[in-house]
DNA sequence: GTGAAAGCGCTAACAG
DNA sequence: CTGTTAGCGCTTTCAC
């Protein structure tokens, strides 16, 4: 049975160098001697191995997602659409994919160790981790093709990212509900030791400000992206008698309406809820969830064809990209009888 | 700077063969050297190349999770859980983790020639193709090692594969619901050109015509698990006066809640509805759907478990693992005042 | 216990 | 255009 190029080499009565050549679409083959080799290959089914190419090439033509820790115990991150569209285009550029990622069952150093012990990948897609992580720092340091998804550690700067603008989702959102005449309006953050949290409070104050409203403190309730924090939260904002509430995550939201419905309040009628995200189930919540939405699969999309351009050669050094986001508008804020526009 | 074993080896004054068995805790190397060794390897911070040994040892370490095209467009499919641990399984047995996945961008021939094509993993876990799948055909044929998660093509023997227990879920359900005394039980089945679908509808089948119900044709109806399927099925059962619901996926149920409550009536009231998955959304839904839950995680866990026996030998030739499915009740279904039991 | 030597299967100069 | 040769960095016999 044919196994190596060697094999295929001598059916076709050539060197294993020439049948290299064809394969690789090298120039300068004879192209009877290329079409004799190629029908070979063909009928005998015979598929370089990849192991050793890429020992000769030094190059495995394959990228990794990691996914740390503090972001796969996320569960409002939009996963499978950043695996499946980093996965499209690793494809469409020819790179195969591996994924790492920490559950939470293994130290951060040792999970970082063992990425870089492993030496089958070119180049590392970094999910964004929103702490101080051990690998992003290693990876800088030693100079291995990288970029990050989402927002890289605060300050970093020759470091290539795509992320989202989270100050103009905010701000977006809050502006939505001036619009709609809203008087007293509460914001739900995130764990305000992140930067994507801070961003998101920031537009909220921001916006506040610049349409004349007074900054209240009580009207800011810090969560952590979870149905109960969403839920805790709005008990505290309804004693506060906000008639508005930004939840800085679709699953606070869902949270949030629960904890107004409870109250023998309805949504949008008595207050308005907006959520961040646009998860799946930000359509399918009745009433339906009005929410920011993001770009998801085109940072990813992007993100991963920076690392190849990378790897290829095809670069000018680090970029940074920053996508904006849009007001998806459904059913969960109040429609105004007499609209000003 | 250090780069290979060699340059260890140098550094340590012994051969480059006594580094590579210091590494690899062979037993013939002096307490010394080895010590020795270790310690330079630390000190110089060197990584063995994973490309080097896997072309050496003829072992990559690494496995493949492979989502076909007809799986990856259906949004029931709890991927998230199934990679997470494939990948921690993974990782306890000491493997890296690949993925290829088909988004419906590729035909599925080519789709299954790039991952043959790739000889960068040992082993791979095949995600339950519900059609027929060449790839599934091709590994048969060579020999590759390679376990189905999920249900394998209807009739293939010597196959390795952990699946759910899709008839007793669906019995499960249907015993339920009877034991809340409804009297006319509708079910929206899966594409029946399917198995786990048609297997639903077995036990549906067998439940009711074992507690003595008619079998009533108009009961069926066929959907495809998306939530207008759920919608537009439910429509019709409305017509029947079903007074429970069998969807067999949580979001076919929330589509068939939705259409009963546009009609005027009520879940668990009017109608009781239990779907199948127990998705994350279920528990969100309000009021929160009863459903079946599936050991989503047992299941990845024992089919990399079972991939990894055999490429470590350890295993005497294919194994077959259903696992039970068990009803979770939350409040879509109504509650009886004056309970039998 | 350790070293020498021969691969693993491919690519990539360098000749010719 | 094609063959020869020398690796890529590691493992693994086989001697000693």
């Amino acid at each position: 049975m044919v196994k190596t190029l060697d094999d295929i080499a001598r059916l076709a009565g050539v060197s294993r160098a020439t049948v290299s050549r064809a394969m690789n679409n090298a120039p300068d083959v004879s192209e009877v001697t290329r079409q004799k080799i190629l029908h070979l290959i063909q009928e005998q089914d015979f598929r370089p191995n990849t192991v050793a190419r890429a020992l000769a090439t030094q190059r495995t033509r394959v990228i990794s997602l990691v996914i740390p820790k503090s972001t796969a115990s996320n569960f409002t991150d939009p996963f499978f659409p950043v695996i499946s569209t980093v996965i499209l285009t690793a494809r469409q550029n020819e790179y195969a994919f591996m994924m790492w990622m920490n559950d939470g069952s293994e130290a951060e150093e040792q999970f970082c160790e063992r990425i870089l012990n492993n030496s089958l990948s070119d180049g590392i897609l970094l999910y964004s981790s929103l702490g101080n992580d051990p690998l992003f720092d290693r990876l800088v340091k030693t100079d291995f093709p990288f970029v990050v998804i989402g927002a890289p550690p605060y300050g970093s700067k020759n470091v290539s990212f795509v992320n989202f603008n989270d100050i103009a989702g905010a701000r977006e959102a809050i502006a939505y509900l001036i619009r709609l005449e809203h008087q007293r309006i509460g914001i739900i953050t995130g764990p305000l030791n992140t930067l994507p949290a801070r961003d998101r409070l920031m537009g909220y104050q921001s916006m506040m400000r610049e349409a004349g409203y007074s900054l209240d403190e009580h009207l800011i309730v810090e969560g952590d992206y979870t149905l109960t924090a969403g839920y805790r939260s709005m008990n505290i904002l309804l004693e506060e008698k906000v008639d508005a509430v930004f939840a800085t995550s679709d699953i606070m939201a869902l949270g949030a309406i629960r904890a107004i419905q409870e109250h023998g309040l309805s949504v949008p009628e008595d207050i308005s809820v907006i959520g961040y995200d646009d998860l799946f189930v930000a359509s399918l919540a009745s009433p339906a969830l009005t929410t920011i939405s993001q770009p998801t699969r085109q940072m990813a999309a992007q993100a991963t064809q920076l690392l190849v351009d990378q790897l290829e050669g095809k670069w000018n050094g680090p970029r940074q990209v920053t996508l904006p986001v849009t007001l998806t508008i459904r059913d969960t804020c109040r429609i105004l009888k007499n609209p000003i526009l």
